[in-house]
DNA sequence: GTCTGACCTCAAGTGAACTTGAGGTCAAGG
DNA sequence: CCTTGACCTCAAGTTCACTTGAGGTCAGAC
């Protein structure tokens, strides 16, 4: 009654069950076992789950979200104030990009039409420096917004 | 003396070699050669990546700006007009992503404190709906802002 | 003449966040 | 008993935007 399948936490959280399984890999959430070897969970999953998906819609990667998490009690739903201190931390993540994003805007509108596209010096190309990246592989920055499920 | 050669153009774009025959590669850029083989750039390439710049930092794919780029002349800089049409369509962009983010935002402002994440309800984890995505490998949506040379 | 540095090509690797596929187990239904 | 469906594991594939590495060419300085 208390426990769902993966199909279930799938179907409810618009998760693929790969990427349940994933995640539980991942050390983002757990699961306890049938006598077959069948996942397990409690119905707190789907709470945890939606902080997963608010936390990277917010931009964190799988490794901050599980930092994140690790903050919060395992077995049960967050406190308001655990809540509140999290999402808080997120709002200010958001500001964060909200702000770049507008200050890339207004260099654009100051850009139209001016054809001063210089390297050095427009707004365009050289927005505030957000972040560094270092390494192989594809660097952007932090995605904007990911899609919520149907 | 209007030629410049890859290394030059990489230390004055900011970019890698590497990047700068890939984008070749990618169709972004051309280059001519010299009797030995070595790629020459016309000093009009600069402005051309500046461009790609931009346009990645507004959340383009390559081949979006590939496309974004056939609308312009190849030999010559972009008219006035050329770059007024280019930088309003990415203004809009950009206006777009900051919507949803402020979306985001104000949904977790309401949030806090409150533990009301519930799976259907919460804007926070059901923001406006902003792309599908569909296929296999990762799937995220434009990244907010990539870093510019230093 | 040989060494150095800048350049070339082509194939394979990188990171993130998952998905896909092959091959197998388990419980319930007919 | 056999099939169907849901589940399991583990390895390999996917996207994107590049980077890295192996192996080679070429021009100029010493």
């Amino acid at each position: 009654m208390d426990a769902l399948s993966i199909g279930e936490v799938a179907a409810r959280s618009g998760l693929a069950p790969s990427a349940l399984r994933f995640y539980e890999q991942e050390g983002l959430i757990t699961a306890s076992r049938t006598a077959g070897g069948a996942r397990r969970y409690p119905r707190s999953v789907l709470r945890r789950l939606a902080v997963v998906r608010a936390a990277r819609n917010v931009g964190l990667s799988l490794p901050e979200i599980r930092a994140a998490l690790a903050t919060l009690p395992e077995g049960r739903p967050p406190t308001t104030d655990d809540w509140a201190r999290l999402s808080s931390d997120w709002r200010d993540r958001l500001d964060e990009q909200i702000a770049a994003l507008e200050q890339l805007r207004d260099g654009l509108t100051s850009c139209i039409g001016c054809g001063c596209l210089s390297l050095d010096r427009c707004a365009l190309s050289n927005p505030g420096d957000v972040a560094g990246t270092g390494g192989a592989g594809a660097r952007w920055l932090r995605p904007a917004l990911r899609r919520a499920p149907g």
